[in-house]
DNA sequence: ACGATGATGAAC
DNA sequence: TTCATCATCGTA
């Protein structure tokens, strides 16, 4: 079973379709070669309020995808090194998206983009095969008790209370 | 523990 | 136009 998730998928709230990624497949076409990993870690950065959340300061040119339609990449370069590679959730006009922390053996979210060649020329496009990068849902089940629930990395500056939320979402093996 | 390295947003 | 800040990683 291969089923390609579309935007009804990423139109749901985003701590769920952040879980509900693990254990589906990040798909990357570059000319006829196809590369494909497992999910096994995501976060979720939902609305103005998360103050972790780039969206936090509001429309700007960054942040300007956030607020888009569900399924395009947000791609961003972090550390004025590594691009970070997240999908935009929600209806259009909300801010939220879940960012690919790692897939399965490339754990850590600049590894992985450096892996699949994703960089800024992504950054809005929407998650289809035309696109070459997209989302496959491959029918590996995914238990309730195989998420591993954790505080988001590297987001201290967003406070006591917002960098404590367990939104980062980990598959156990 | 820390430096590499550059886009970003806010202040001036 | 300048400045501080950062959703990281590899080397110490």
């Amino acid at each position: 079973m291969r089923k390609i998730l579309t935007a009804s998928f990423f139109n749901r709230d985003t701590s769920i379709v952040a879980q509900e990624l693990l254990g589906t497949f990040l798909v990357r076409k570059i000319g006829n070669k196809e590369i494909a990993a497992m999910i096994t870690q995501t976060e979720s950065y939902d609305g103005l309020h998360d103050l972790a959340s780039h969206a936090s300061k509001g429309r700007t040119t960054r942040t300007e995808v956030m607020f888009g339609k569900p399924g395009i990449f947000y791609v961003y370069l972090c550390y004025g090194m590594y691009f970070m590679l997240n999908v935009v959730t929600r209806e259009y006009g909300y801010p939220a998206a879940v960012l690919i922390r790692g897939v399965q053996g490339y754990n850590g979210p600049g590894k992985l983009t450096k892996f699949f060649g994703i960089d800024k020329s992504l950054n809005g496009l929407v998650a289809e095969k035309s696109t070459g990068l997209w989302f496959e849902d491959r029918g590996v089940a995914v238990s309730k008790s195989h998420i591993q629930k954790l505080p988001r990395m590297g987001v201290a500056y967003a406070g006591p209370v917002w960098s404590a939320k367990k939104l980062r979402f980990v598959l156990l093996v």
